[in-house]
DNA sequence: ACTTATTTTTAGATATATCTAAATTATTTT
DNA sequence: AAAATAATTTAGATATATCTAAAAATAAGT
């Protein structure tokens, strides 16, 4: 199946979408994701249908079927896989990595992306904690725990905070701290669990147990 | 200045072609050199010429200007950069690189060019000895001598052979040996001035004095 | 249920990159 | 220098990806 620079962008952005919702993508969402009009959204819809990567009726939204839902894996896999090159291999901050891996995503060939996996020791996350996929677009659920719970000297990515909570998500946003935020415990207080903790390789704190206890981490090696 | 991917292409070939002769480049000799019809190289010319970074008149061939050349070592630059990555870090065949590397030669990220030039030490040849263009487009002529000047265990690329005496080349041709074979001198015999050579990392055969005198080899570190 | 508003699709245009076939210009041969 | 050959350009088509404006279908409000 070989499918266009800009097919494949449309398939990656249904994907991403349909995750949201179990109901059909709707044309105006994709457009809405890609920055560009409902019209060309048809258009590249039909396309895609007749390509099997996705199922659509008129009017009826689309959804993406088991291949479309594989070959946008192997992109995603691609993306992550370039983005923990960046960070890991080329020093780049986590935060500027998303423009060039979405150009180096689209590069064709199995070995390259085989080879750099290897290069890169097999990463399960990239360098926002978001999942790896394999070749196979398999996703292994990286393992998580509470912030609480890690000890001295470990990294984590925020993966999830309570967001049934407005003060905590508040405070949060203060101290700068985010999905995807790279979390090192610095130093544990036995007295009352708190923890000093680095948050992105700049802030240092401290955080109080309560807190840390809300907060899941996906565990980096 | 900013090119499409065609463009690119197109002033890459036509870079290529300028080295060959001093005259200007045929639009035939684009044609063949990227495969398709002198009809599309005509359209083509004239949108190169109307963004500057070639010289144009009807019927009289094109030629490269100042601009076009830059624009044109970067993409060589970052070309070249990409093999020496792929060849030295992903463990690729240096005969395998080249499809992977015309594809991220177009990735459009100078922080990622100045990056991996880092992360790869620098390098100032790729793995066929070609020289790599610094970011100002500046060649440095790659040190080079004849193999016979080569001492044990250091390895180079042959970069130029006398291409006047067609029974050498005949000879180079049956050990396997050509321009980009990567050599290294395992043995040097004292009385005939002859040495065991390595080729490509596979073939090990004694040469005479008289071809080692003749072959010249781009220094490798 | 009917009207209004929203969403989605179609129709028709534009821009890029390509092609074939025909016309034009340059070069070579006699 | 005229005729034949080769190279190059133009004209007209096709395919992709996009857009605006108008039409059609669906969803929402009263």
């Amino acid at each position: 199946m070989k499918l266009s620079l800009t097919e494949e962008n449309y398939l990656k952005a249904i994907y991403h979408l349909s995750d949201d919702s179990a109901e059909g993508v709707s044309t105006n969402a994709i457009a809405e994701e890609l920055s560009t009009k409902a019209a060309s959204v048809s258009d590249m819809i039909r396309k895609l249908s007749k390509k099997k990567v996705i199922d659509y009726q008129k009017y009826k939204g689309v959804q993406i079927t088991e291949i479309g839902r594989k070959i946008a894996l192997q992109i995603i896999r691609k993306h992550r896989l370039w983005e923990v090159f960046l960070v890991e291999k080329l020093s780049f901050n986590w935060d500027e990595v998303h423009d060039v891996a979405e150009q180096l995503e689209h590069i064709k060939s199995t070995t390259l992306i085989s080879r750099l996996d290897e290069f890169l020791g097999f990463p399960t996350m990239d360098p926002h904690g978001d999942p790896i996929p394999d070749e196979n677009g398999d996703i292994k659920e990286s393992p998580q725990l509470p912030l609480s719970e890690f000890s001295e000297n470990t990294t984590g990515i925020v993966v999830k905070v309570p967001d049934s909570d407005p003060s905590l998500l508040r405070h949060l946003d203060k101290i700068g701290m985010k999905l995807g935020s790279r979390i090192r415990v610095i130093e544990k207080v036995e007295f009352d669990n708190s923890a000093l903790i680095n948050i992105d390789q700049s802030k240092e704190l401290y955080l109080s147990g309560e807190i840390a206890k809300n907060i899941m981490l996906a565990i980096k090696e």
